[in-house]
DNA sequence: ATGTCAAATAATATCGATATTTTTGGAGAC
DNA sequence: GTCTCCAAAAATATCGATATTATTTGACAT
């Protein structure tokens, strides 16, 4: 109808934009751990038909973003302590396994890819947090991604924006700790830049369990 | 309107039907790899409406069974070795994660369950193949279960299912090389009755290498 | 002959409406 | 005053139909 006046085009099908900007206020905490999600209410909010919407959310189900239950809807996937310490974990162990996979098959092509990102990261985190957020992510799964494992680098995906839910929550937005993070990603570059699996491993591992005992140490409040 | 007289009423959704029927007929080959998943022609076939197939196809996607082609419908995942292998690897890794974990949790509730498990199992060896597959698939979750980390279960559980699948594509049936996979299981019940994890997850992670290798010499023809 | 473009065909994606199921709210009984 | 049960309301799940988009077919020009 007259969707199509929207940005520029650039979403295709009203399934995947609905899905997108779920996923994104579900993420973002817009909508709130264990709540309701209602049909008519995000058709609302979406403003597009039912089936996009109940489309969306079965998506976001295997996401495990959001819960179906039997026959009485969805709600947003509830949070706690221990489902973040879970996804800290299980993003320890998988990260290892692929970013040594990564570096093992390390060649010209990739570090360019991964200088590039890092850059694009750099400059993004002058922009707004919502450009960085998205650039963070790029950079993460670009020192992943040459393993050429589709199936970790899926889980690793889902998992980070599993975390990244529990950054907003718990930080109210993604002004979380700006402690020395420029640092510490300019250590695992290098480190992976070197082919140095067992420094890179070391200096990523360590920058996920600080983020994630800093924002443990928030959740008890 | 007339659906109630399938079973025995065991089935509440349409949607949750098609997904277990579907997921099913992939699993065993029924649908092969990278067939086109037509709409009207699944709808025919599972009779019921375009809906709950649309959605139990959506549902499959996560799965990883079913791909999503942007406007281009389903197809059923396409295999190859690469991908199974990774399978593979994935499977060690996360299992023996959930394995060790569920043995540092145990207690006698967990060894009660296992022992039952493995009990099915055999006497189900004795039945079906189907009613094998459940069983054996049973025993292997009992196993890790006791980790109660859900996140991995359902990734353990996934890899299960995409690498039952090969089974059946490799053996046309689950006639799957009847070598003495009775006392594979039964020594690595034993272990894990013994707390001994690390013979546990070298006699599980054995057992699957096995398979994996006779599988995968299957593949080259 | 071959490649390109346009009309016809088929399939998907989406909408609006209906039937089922769950939840809510209140009336009556103990 | 509390509990149970039934009716009303709301929400979900499903269906049938339509609009949109991809694919095929065939004709035309080169």
């Amino acid at each position: 109808m007259d969707a199509m006046l929207d940005t520029e085009g650039k979403e295709t099908s009203a399934t995947h934009g609905a899905y997108r900007r779920l996923r994104e206020m579900i993420l973002t905490g817009e909508l709130p751990p264990g709540q309701k999600l209602k049909i008519e209410q995000l058709r609302g909010l979406l403003d597009t038909g039912a089936s996009p919407v109940r489309e969306a959310l079965s998506l976001l189900t295997s996401d495990m973003l959001v819960e179906r239950i039997d026959q009485r809807g969805f709600r947003a996937a509830p949070v706690s302590k221990c489902n973040f310490k879970e996804i800290l974990l299980l993003r320890c162990n998988l990260e290892e396994t692929a970013l040594r996979a990564s570096i093992a098959n390390a060649d010209a092509t990739w570090e360019d890819r991964l200088v590039l990102r890092h850059h694009h990261m750099k400059k993004a985190s002058q922009k707004g947090a919502h450009d960085f957020e998205d650039a963070h992510k790029a950079f993460h799964m670009a020192l992943l991604d040459n393993a050429k494992m589709p199936l970790l680098l899926r889980y690793c995906s889902q998992l980070y924006d599993l975390n990244i839910r529990y950054r907003y929550l718990a930080a109210g937005g993604p002004s979380y700790k700006k402690r020395d993070i420029s640092a510490e990603h300019q250590k695992i570059l290098d480190a992976a830049l070197d082919h140095d699996a067992d420094s890179a491993t070391r200096n990523l591992i360590d920058h996920y369990r600080r983020t994630g005992e800093y924002l443990s140490s928030q959740m008890d409040s």
